[in-house]
DNA sequence: GATTCAGATATTATCTATAATTTCGTCGCA
DNA sequence: TGCGACGAAATTATAGATAATATCTGAATC
C-alpha cells in the first residue's frame, strides 16, 4: 500500500515542495536547486524538473530559463487578486452545488466551523477552514472549477501562514455560520453573497488591533 | 534573434502541441508518445515530458502514470463548465479594467469586432474574437487572472474548432457592439452583464437553424 | 468458439553523463 | 580603496542509456 506505486516520483516531490512553500518553510524568492532537491529525495534531477513545471503552473514557483527556479514571491496586490478570483469562482461553485447539498453535508460543514473556531494554531485552523469550503463546493460536480479553486486556496493559505507565524487567536467565524444558515433555508443567493464578501476579505490590508499586533482578516 | 534563445525547447514543444490540440489536428483521446514527439522535434524526451506537464496543467492533456499521456477529451458538460468559469472571471477582469480603458483601446476593440464579422473562416474569426476580449481585459493589470482566462480561452477555441470543421458563416456580433457601447458610456455594469451572458452562450447546446445544419453559439 | 495465460513488443519512468550558461569570488589595476 | 575583468565553481539543459511496466499477439485449453 505504498504511495510510490500509485504516484510518480515527480508527483510526490511536487506535493512536498508545495507544502513547504505554502507553510512558509521555503521563503519567497528562495532558490530551488534541482540537484540538491534530487539528492534529498534520492532521485535524479529529471523528476525534479517535472515537479518544477507543475509548481510553476500552480503559481507557487517562477522559473527563468537558464537562471533557475525560485519560490514565487507574493505581494499584497497578488493576494488580493487571488482573493477576488476565489470569490468569483467559489460563488459560481456554490450556486451549482447548492441543489445537491444534503443536511449531512451541512452538518459536516458546521462541525468544520466549530473545529476552526477552536483551533489553537494556524495550521489546524486552515485545515478546518478549507474543509468547510470544500464540503460546500465539491457537490457542484465541476472538476476543473474545483481544481482551480484548490490552487487559489493554496496561495491564500501561503499568505495566511506568512501573516500569522506563531501568534493566533481564536475568533468565532460569523460568516461561515451565516452561510450555513442561509443554505439551510434554501436561500442560495444570500449564502453566495456572504461567501463573496467573506472570501474577498482575505486580501484586505492588515489592521492594528487593540493589543497592537498587525492583523489581517482571512477566509 | 532566434526564438530558441529566449525560449526553452520544452516551451516551444508545449506551444506547438497546444496549438495542434486546440485546432483539432490532434484529436481528443489521441496518445501523445514522448519518443515520437521527441524525434519529431529533434530533441530528447526530457523536454517533451516537461511540455506534457504544462499541457496537463492547462487541461489540454491528461496523464496516467505509467500509461502515458493523452489529448484531453472534452464533453459538452466540460465546455459549459469552462464557459461559466470564463464568464465569472472575464466579468471580474472587465470591472477592474474598465477604469483604465482608453478611447484608443475601445477603437482597437471595435476594429477587432469588424474583423471578426468579416472573417471567412473559423481560425481568423477566433483570432479576432480573442483579440477583442484581450484588449478589453488586459488593462485590469491582474496577471494571474489573465493567464487563467487565456487557458480557458484555449479550451473554448478547441470546442469552436471542433464544431465548425469547415463550414463557417459570417454573423455580425451584436454582443460585442453592445459591450463597446456601454463601455463608451461608462456603464461598466451593463457591459459586464452583456459580457457574462455572451460568454456563457459558448456552452449552449447546438441548435438546428433554417438551413438544417447544426450550429452552436460561440463567444 | 470463447477465454485465459504466456511471451514478445512497445512505451514509460528513471538514471547517468555531457555540454553550455550563469554566477560568484578573486585578482589586478586605477 | 573602489572598480572592472577574468576564471573557477555551480547549476541548468539536454542527450543517451537502462530498468520496469503496460499492451498486444497468439496459442493452448476449457
Amino acid at each position: 500500500m505504498s504511495a510510490t506505486n500509485e504516484d510518480t516520483i515527480a508527483n510526490r516531490i511536487c506535493r512536498i515542495l508545495a507544502e513547504r512553500i505554502v507553510t512558509g518553510e521555503l521563503e519567497p524568492g528562495a532558490k530551488l536547486r534541482q540537484d540538491h532537491i534530487a539528492e534529498e529525495f534520492g532521485t535524479s534531477h529529471v523528476p525534479v524538473r517535472e515537479a518544477f513545471r507543475r509548481l510553476e503552473a500552480q503559481g507557487l514557483a517562477v522559473s527563468e530559463p537558464r537562471r533557475g527556479v525560485r519560490v514565487a514571491s507574493f505581494s499584497l496586490e497578488e493576494v488580493r487578486e487571488v482573493a477576488e478570483m476565489r470569490a468569483a469562482l467559489e460563488v459560481l461553485a456554490l450556486r451549482h452545488a447548492a441543489p445537491h447539498l444534503t443536511p449531512s453535508i451541512l452538518n459536516q460543514a458546521e462541525e468544520a466551523t466549530v473545529e476552526a473556531d477552536n483551533a489553537r494554531d494556524v495550521r489546524s485552523w486552515e485545515g478546518a477552514n478549507r474543509r468547510f469550503h470544500r464540503l460546500l463546493l465539491t457537490p457542484c460536480g465541476m472538476p476543473r472549477l474545483l481544481a482551480a479553486i484548490d490552487d487559489l486556496h493554496a496561495v491564500s493559505a501561503r499568505f495566511l501562514f506568512a501573516t500569522w507565524r506563531s501568534d493566533w487567536e481564536v475568533r468565532p467565524d460569523h460568516d461561515h455560520r451565516a452561510i450555513l444558515a442561509f443554505l439551510r433555508q434554501g436561500r442560495t443567493e444570500n449564502a453566495a453573497a456572504v461567501l463573496e464578501r467573506h472570501v474577498q476579505r482575505i486580501g484586505q490590508k492588515p489592521v492594528k488591533n487593540a493589543s497592537g499586533g498587525a492583523f489581517a482578516i482571512v477566509g
